[in-house]
DNA sequence: GCCAACGTTGGC
DNA sequence: GCCAACGTTGGC
């Protein structure tokens, strides 16, 4: 029996995020998605069956509506390692499917299940995510915040929000930081 | 290891 | 509904 009340639906479409929630006929969007190397870092998702996983575990109420609503297949994401030496952009992945509820929020035996979350109306998102590249050379947290033009990064803004957008701006200088 | 930012919880 | 306590993230 669910013993705690699930966190609230944000009203996303009213929120500081409504512009990444509507997106052109075609268009594609950017993500930074971050996770611990020590965890599952980029060479982990390389090396899984079809470079392929399911972002799961996200148990912040701002990512999670990015991962159940927003992001859609064929958006690219930087992956970022955080609690890294040093903490960088690595590689990109990309969406190959779009929300459905987390697995490990639903399963009992696993350490991330939630109570409160009901399978009827689930909690707790997740979308597949494949490794499309690594970065011939990585952007660190650092080269990032020595840049003007990437003062506004979501990923420096906004602080500890897993999943974050990049604007294609900021997606093609990132880029060519990388190949410099 | 410290601690700032900030989301969540729960007493009232 | 307010807000203090608490927990987590993640840089440094």
């Amino acid at each position: 029996m669910p013993t705690k009340k699930a966190p609230q639906s944000m009203p996303y479409e009213q929120g500081k995020w409504a512009a990444v929630y509507t997106r052109a006929v075609g268009e594609r969007r950017y993500w930074l998605i971050k996770s611990e190397p020590d965890v599952f870092s980029f060479d982990d998702l390389s090396a899984a069956p079809k470079q392929t996983t399911c972002w799961d575990s996200i148990r912040n109420t701002g990512a999670r509506n990015f991962l159940r609503d927003a992001m859609k297949v064929g958006d690219l994401a930087f992956y970022y390692h955080s609690n890294a030496e040093p903490s960088a952009i690595v590689g990109i992945a990309e969406v190959v499917r779009e929300g459905y509820p987390d697995p490990t929020a639903l399963d009992p035996t696993h350490p991330y299940f939630d109570p409160a979350s009901d399978p009827a109306t689930p909690t707790w998102f997740v979308v597949d995510v494949r490794a499309v590249s690594k970065l011939e050379k990585p952007v660190s947290l650092a080269d990032i915040k020595a840049r003007a033009d990437l003062a506004d990064m979501a990923l420096i803004k906004v602080s500890r929000l897993s999943v974050v957008p990049v604007t294609e701006r900021e997606w093609n200088i990132v880029l060519a930081m990388s190949r410099s």
